[in-house]
DNA sequence: GTTCGCCCTGCAAGCGCTTGTCAGCACCCC
DNA sequence: GGGGTGCTGACAAGCGCTTGCAGGGCGAAC
């Protein structure tokens, strides 16, 4: 009848400071006088529990402050009610605003969010050796993570729905924007107002993590100067590694280019922008009088430092992806076993104009 | 004998994309030719095991690929391998760094890490009244949350143990600063320049989140002003609500002052110091030679902007708490279920020097 | 008045795992 | 050589829940 005399042998049970909230449904069923599976039917609001039962489980269940655990439903039900995130960074900007939009959508769904971050080889390494997520989550959501194709098919594995934010995963279902031309419009901003001489900060297109963004954007930025009649130089393309150090020492390198500076920068992320405006101030060069930066992503700074950019939606492609998912999941359970497939739903970009980009010097 | 003839019934089975992954116990069991409590206890270490049957059963998990089911296992235990971690927000540097410090701490110890953002009132409300986390964790980090004494009331009903970071939770074991140090710390550098007419941007100490930071590092404030035998002034204490823009705000609010502006401020985050650096800078003022900005967080772009401030250790802070989480966890099947108390930890801060303070204009 | 059918509810199996208890067995010492 | 001693491993009872199946009760239709 009670809770704690139905499992007296457990000696070495958890800890449970408070001895609290541990009624079982069976002690629901004792007091609403019914059985465990009228419980169950009646707590899942299932069609055949008459409305008077329903009531008096309902009553006993708030009495008893009672949860259904989701672990013993989940044992036989198959579904865990949880997604797993994996980020390689946590910590910068984009990743928790991608992390922001994912949650919201999770949480309104009920479902948990578990977090996996590979933050360095080692990390990673390990995380698809041992894949610390199988039997855990529904679904999996991979933010800005290109993968090679062992890892997606360790991924695949899982047996749950697979989907990408930002990088492409082959015939993994995405969400992103069109970098080649999110970058082609920061470019052509600054040909517009007037530039010929136009740089590019971005990142390494053969470092070890292989994203491929950066590729991408020097395409368009590349593209946009071809457009325009101007002969893209190599030595105006340098790598800032996506951080504001790495955009520091990259506009600092662009600055004593033999042959002189360009007059304007296209930076592939908004931190890379913050670091070379830094180069600018401590080389004495205004901007944008000097030198103009358009940046990449609308950063939640880019606005406090009067930065110009090409504004991506984050957080909201990070919702998309999670409603993507969860749309797999009711589908899963109604359609056939085989979803949609790799299709890939492009986010729109938009400049944004503010203070640091001008028309050239004379 | 096999996994599939054992659930002939399951219709309306959970989608099994892959069908893959799905041995179970008793697949390893027969295929190392022994019984699954032998293989439960060969796969987790337990003693009373022979080497040479342990490396049958090892052998015969590799093979089939086969992993513990962690919802089985939970049931059995009751412990479940998860720990929550509840912010006010996700996106802000803070936050996100935080939780970069926690979720490195956990898992290198194989725990999940499930993540709670509570964004607004709705939310807030929502989640202490259905406390999703129940059942679901063995513990939870509240990250930079006040609560109430019913919230934490609702929290302790999970019966898990609880730690806060970087606000105090009465009765909770916390990680954190000496707020009121710490800002002392940056006030005094500015009267070391030899300032005496300082300002301070910092929070709403009647806000509805009752966060009490600000008022200590108001307090901070104060302290070191009448320390130094200067009389704050209360037209000089502005809200900067924690953000760029509202630090821009309050800086402009503050240059306007009548009766003259501050030559210093002392801003309670980076985040709005940044804002007053944009204040100060479409005001024509130069910083620091016409007014210096000293801030308090080291966030990641503040070297980026100069800015001098005051560091503290967030993923430090963050680390710690999962670290004492799991400490009592560990402690807890050992040991009596009272853990230490509610103790605090702080973290030390330290002044970092830069270009936004110096010596007030003649 | 009987029969049929429907609605509600209970029974019990089973999800995949852990663990207390106990049987079997080899080995050792006296 | 017999009884102990110590291991190893099997058995089975659950953990808390869902769900197929069957049964009971009752109104409607014949």
């Amino acid at each position: 009848m009670h809770a704690v005399p139905s499992f007296p042998s457990r000696r070495s049970a958890p800890a449970r400071s408070g001895g609290l909230s541990r009624a079982s449904i069976v002690d629901v069923a004792a007091r609403a006088g019914v059985s465990v599976a009228t419980v169950s039917r009646a707590l899942r609001d299932m069609p055949n529990v008459s409305p008077a039962t329903r009531d008096r489980v309902l009553a006993a269940a708030e009495e008893l402050d009672y949860t259904v655990s989701p672990l013993a439903s989940g044992l036989v039900t198959g579904r865990i009610n949880a997604i797993g995130v994996v980020l390689p960074y946590a910590g910068r900007w984009f990743f928790a605003e991608a992390l922001r939009g994912i949650e919201e959508v999770l949480r309104g769904q009920g479902y948990d969010l578990i977090l996996h971050v590979l933050a360095d080889d080692d990390r990673r390494a390990q995380f698809f050796q041992t894949l610390p997520l199988r039997r855990r989550v529904d679904g999996v959501i991979i933010v800005a993570l290109p993968l090679d194709s062992r890892e997606i098919g360790a991924l695949r594995s899982l047996g749950v729905p697979l989907t990408g934010v930002a990088e492409p995963l082959t015939g993994v279902h995405g969400e992103r924007v069109d970098n080649v031309g999110a970058a082609r419009l920061a470019v052509q901003h600054l040909i517009n107002l007037g530039h010929r001489r136009i740089g590019c900060i971005g990142g390494d297109l053969n470092g070890p993590e292989r994203f491929s963004v950066p590729g991408w954007r020097t395409q368009g930025y590349r593209e946009a100067l071809t457009l325009a009649g101007i002969e893209p130089r190599s030595g105006w393309e340098r790598d800032g590694r996506f951080t504001a150090d790495g955009g520091e020492l990259a506009m600092t390198a662009l600055l004593s280019q033999p042959g002189g500076a360009p007059t304007a920068v296209f930076c592939q992320s908004d931190e890379m922008a913050f670091g070379a405006l830094r180069a600018l101030r401590h080389s004495g060069l205004r901007c944008p009088d000097d030198v103009s930066i358009v940046g990449l992503d609308d950063h939640e700074l880019a606005h406090t430092f009067d930065l110009t950019t090409v504004a991506q939606p984050v957080a909201a492609q990070g919702a998309a992806a999670a409603r993507w998912l969860l749309h797999q999941l009711a589908g899963a359970s109604t359609e056939g076993p085989e979803p949609v497939g790799a299709d890939v739903n492009f986010h729109e970009v938009r400049l944004v104009l503010r203070r640091t980009t001008g028309r050239p010097p004379a």
